[in-house]
DNA sequence: CGAATTGTTCGTATATTTGCGAATAATATA
DNA sequence: TATATTATTCGCAAATATACGAACAATTCG
């Protein structure tokens, strides 16, 4: 009896969903920029990377899809800071993933 | 006078293309599913995937290129396994990347 | 040798991602 | 109210990713 197809669980799709965010140099850039930063504004983050206006946002609107990321709008300004709370969640569904694996011996 | 563009880091670069080999579930569900056999043949993977075979293969191929995983062929079949050694690299890329941003304030 | 088994590669179709400039919206300031 | 500032959205082009069936290669087994 063959073993049977499954379907991705949520764990690896949501594993999948924050590493997509994660799947581009910009992407971590900003994340880093958060990190130093705390908080910053858009222009501070166009400033500082290599590409046009209409792809930073581009690529804010990805990571705050993703829920890593927060905007709020002090205007004429927005200003971006990490989700704490789904940065906590993702870092510990990463670290679960990564550790699961190191656990296991080496190959036969 | 105007912070300077600044080019990805290879740091930056690596963690975006470990995040990119883990962007999708299928690979996700790869991953896990060596970590609970240690190591499998390509038919245990192709059995339980809900893909074609060539997309499983081509999933492999992504993974394999990451570093994450390695092939070894027993005629006729082909092994795969962790490659622990980029698994311990991309493991503690993530850690710290995830740390670095866990110590700072909440936004102000 | 011929047939069966196991995976990869090829060719192709479709969807998604990345990037940019221009246009737009929203607010502050003169 | 006009103008300047700030950031997003639109429209498009190019590159990349995902998926499949069919063809192919390599080995084993009868």
């Amino acid at each position: 009896m063959p073993m049977e197809k499954i379907d991705y669980t949520s764990h690896q799709i949501q594993i999948a969903l924050y590493a997509k965010a994660l799947a581009h140099p910009a992407r971590v850039a900003i994340l880093e920029f958060l990190a130093v930063r705390e908080c910053c504004f858009f222009g501070n983050l166009h400033e500082v990377l290599p590409i046009a206006k209409a792809t930073v946002s581009q690529h804010l609107s990805v990571l705050k899809d993703s829920g890593l990321i927060q905007g709020e709008i002090k205007p004429p300004q927005v200003k971006y800071c990490i989700n704490k709370e789904n940065w906590e969640t993702a870092r510990a569904l990463f670290a679960g993933f990564f550790n699961d694996i190191k656990k296991i011996d080496s190959c036969r």
